[in-house]
RNA sequence: GCCGCUAUCGUCUAACGGUUAGGACACGGGGUUCUCAAUCCUGUAAUCAGAGUUCGAUUCUCUGUAGCGGUGCCA
């Protein structure tokens, strides 16, 4: 539990928070929530990236809490010690960060965090694994993994499901006693009842019953010493004053045997939101094999935080109005649990980039350069040198872009010629070189006189070539196509004349000169 | 296998039990334009199936089907 002065208590809140609405009651339409301080957390473990389903959950914590002036805690659930890494963290925090879901507790929040982190709080999950292991409501397991293994096998093979059959639930004392002479390892189950039902009431989907009979024992702590996520959820959930469990719906089956758990252990329940899950093209749940998932990749492939946001907030949850495009302070005065829906949702992110498109639309001059500048540098096209010095160039060319990129990775191709002395011709521009064969020698011909006599100034040059051109018997359609091809090399980008005026002379009369003018 | 959840255009979604089932993205057509983009107009496109309740069902109930999730000494 935090205290008023940001200091740690390490013992689970003998008083936890209000568990909310009766959850007889409760259900997601009349559910008016939330008269005591909202608290919610996202939980992600350190076993990878922060994936675009995590940063969903995450964002929706985030809005809830912040619509209710609550606060959202995070909490690096680490107990899986084989596969979490500290760099796995770190890129976690990053992306939060990126996508600007900062968080009033957790890491780095405090001087002591260690709250936060589930490895550094064995003493409490023991504590009370010891007090329901005395109270009877655990029993320590000898059964091995391989023993298990098999029995599961099979159940499997004979088309049943498994469930643990309770052999150590029946052991008696003595022979309890003996194993642990032996020095026997064991886990600890937590005993669930054998009949009767239990009933998740959920804001997203109403009450979910389950049959006790249909639960095992679970195990609450390995063998190693490690206690289970089961559980050390619940014990980190009633310690931080959790009041609303939000989180992906592939927790929801687990929910009555945390369930169990809150009761062993005397605390009220919290309320539960099971969110949608997001997934891929084929509809199971969206993982690395859809194809790009990580939400720091999506930085570096030229994506604003606000798009990935709003794109992310637009799956699972619908606004009442019909906009799509939204900020991040409008989305947390407009959301609520009550407009989450229930089934899962593709993620496809032409939408995405939709927004994203509109959203670089949008920006001022210099901030839209400055977040151009990463990809540029990275193209090779500006070196670190140039960003500074030619800075006024850049923001030049990057206005002239802004209407056509939807991803800011899109610049650099976009924008090749403005900075390389070579350029090549694309397959279009070709066929446009050739189709206008006949013309071409003299357009170009009036436009290197024309560059020679007047420059590049975007007005003078219009004008004479508009002039010139026609006085020389030559269409608009057609100078306009050649020259733009002679020039870039590409069929499409700005208006010609702030091209012409952006290359500069040189470029230009190179380029001419390059074409066999 | 068992348990649970879910089901509206291709995708994201809206719709007090009464709407020509709406919007957005994507896609097609057209206007504008030196190209592309942007923008404007416009078109195609959906209630999983079957019963039941009801004057009336996308909406409520049941059954089926399908998909997904869970069923770990993962989280």
């Amino acid at each position: 539990m935090v205290q008023k002065d940001g200091s740690v208590l390490w013992t689970l809140n003998p008083k936890p928070p209000d568990p909310g609405p009766n959850p007889k009651t409760g259900n997601k339409k009349t559910n008016k929530a939330v008269d005591k301080m909202v608290r919610v957390r996202f939980a992600p473990s350190p076993t990878g990236y922060l994936h675009i389903g995590g940063a969903r959950t995450a964002l929706f914590n985030y809005l809830f809490a912040r619509h209710n002036n609550g606060k959202f805690i995070l909490r690096i659930e680490d107990t899986d010690q084989e596969r979490s890494t500290k760099e796995s963290e770190a890129e976690i925090l990053e992306a939060l960060k990126w996508l600007g879901l900062d968080w009033d507790e957790g890491p780095g929040k405090s001087a002591d965090d260690s709250m936060y982190y589930q490895t550094k709080r064995l003493p409490v999950y023991h504590k009370h694994i010891e007090s329901l292991l005395a109270s009877g409501k655990a029993y320590k397991c000898f059964c091995t993994k391989d023993e298990l293994d098999a029995k599961r096998k099979a159940a499997e093979s004979a088309k049943t499901g498994f469930k643990y059959d309770g052999t150590c639930a029946h052991l008696t004392p003595e022979q309890v006693k003996a194993k642990e002479d032996a020095k026997l390892p064991y886990t600890v189950r937590l005993k669930i009842p054998k009949d009767g039902e239990t009933v998740v009431s959920d804001l997203v989907r109403g009450e979910v019953k389950v049959a006790n009979a249909t639960l095992d024992d679970i195990i609450i702590m390995r063998a190693d010493g490690m206690p289970i996520y089961n559980f050390v959820v619940v014990v980190d959930d009633a310690d931080m004053g959790i009041t609303h469990v939000i989180r992906g719906e592939d927790h929801l089956s687990n929910t009555p045997k945390q369930i169990h758990i809150y009761n062993a252990l005397g605390i009220p329940l919290p309320q539960f939101a099971h969110i949608p899950l997001i997934l891929g093209a084929d509809k199971s749940k969206l993982s690395k094999r859809h194809g790009e998932v990580s939400v720091l990749r999506y930085r570096d492939n030229g994506y604003l935080p606000q798009s990935v946001v709003n794109y992310l907030a637009l799956l699972g949850w619908s606004p009442e109005s019909e906009d799509t495009v939204f900020t991040m302070e409008q989305l947390i005065k407009i959301f609520s649990l009550e407009r989450v829906h229930k089934s899962g949702a593709v993620f496809d992110n032409s939408k995405m980039m939709y927004i994203n498109g509109v959203n670089i639309r949008s920006m001022q001059a210099d901030e839209l350069t400055g977040m151009c500048m990463p990809f540029l540098l990275k193209s090779g096209l500006v070196t670190e040198e140039q960003s500074k010095s030619d800075y006024e160039k850049i923001k030049h060319i990057v206005l002239l872009q802004q209407e056509k990129m939807k991803t800011l990775a899109e610049l650099p191709e976009l924008s090749a010629y403005f900075f390389r002395d070579e350029i090549t011709m694309t397959d279009e521009a070709k066929k446009v070189w050739e189709k206008n064969s006949a013309e071409r020698g003299r357009v170009l011909e009036v436009l290197k006189k024309i560059i020679e006599e007047t420059g590049t100034d975007k007005a003078k040059v219009e004008e004479r070539i508009r002039i010139d051109m026609e006085a020389a018997g030559l269409k608009s359609k057609v100078f306009m196509h050649v020259i733009r091809v002679t020039l870039s090399g590409t069929t499409m980008g700005p208006g010609l004349f702030d091209m012409i005026e952006t290359l500069g002379r040189e470029k230009c009369l190179a380029r001419i000169a390059k074409a066999g003018a």
